[in-house]
DNA sequence: CGTCTTTGACCCGCGC
DNA sequence: GCGCGGGTCAAAGACG
């Protein structure tokens, strides 16, 4: 659930915060901002740990996945995030409506442009190691959680990770932005498996 | 009616 | 001690 959000400094872009509501007890967070450098890129920065087990593991697909990273720090809760993250996907087109969307549906190219990005944005390496320095930086973050989640993104799917960052819209607004922000979570949560996924996600909010 | 997003204000830590 | 930047809280509005 999103508390916050606020503009940085040197980035044109605000930053989200986000919390895991689904256990009043549960301290997860997430922060989520665009890569001043590359608008396509975002940087999701994942802190504490989830104190409850996943809620509606119902979403099967992440099922899959869970195995995998289980190890990790985000366990069943990966599975909610992208349940949240659905449900946001499914209101900002809402926003669009208002401005966006018109221009989406005008603007059909955008779609290409999107998939171009993508492919653009699949240079990971660099996106993931963004992430791991604002996270390792952070003293407040738990280390041992954002380490072993980066450390697994980064080991497992680097470029998962970058995907999932990687956004296109370097110019879209900043509603554009969150949007796209919420999917990126999801992406993190599931490495190999994120990038069908992604695309999947991706597909559908993009009007053809 | 309940829940969630948005936005402004407040608080805290850090650097100068 | 002051100012700046970042993070969080709380109220208002919007939506289902």
């Amino acid at each position: 659930r999103k508390y916050g959000q606020k503009p940085i400094k040197g980035s044109p872009y605000p930053r989200g915060y986000y919390r895991c509501s689904t256990s009043k007890g549960c301290s997860a967070k997430k922060q989520v901002e665009r890569s001043k450098t590359d608008a396509s890129v975002l940087i999701i920065t994942y802190t504490c740990s989830h104190n409850h087990p996943g809620p509606d593991v119902s979403t099967t697909n992440l099922t899959q996945l869970q195995p995998s990273t289980e190890d990790h720090n985000l366990p069943a809760l990966l599975p909610k995030q992208e349940e949240q993250e659905k449900e946001e996907q499914e209101k900002e087109p809402e926003k669009e409506k208002e401005e966006k969307q018109g221009k989406l549906e005008d603007h059909p190219a955008m779609k290409s442009d999107h998939e171009d990005h993508f492919h653009y944005i699949q240079s990971p390496i660099r996106s993931s190691q963004n992430i791991m320095i604002e996270q390792e930086e952070d003293p407040f973050l738990e280390k041992t959680h954002v380490s072993s989640t980066l450390g697994f993104l980064l080991d497992e799917e680097p470029l998962s990770y970058s995907q999932l960052m990687s956004f296109s819209t370097p110019k879209s607004e900043e509603n554009d932005f969150f949007d796209e922000l919420e999917e990126l979570p999801t992406f993190s949560s599931f490495p190999s498996f994120m990038r069908s996924n992604l695309s999947l996600e991706r597909i559908p909010s993009v009007p053809s």
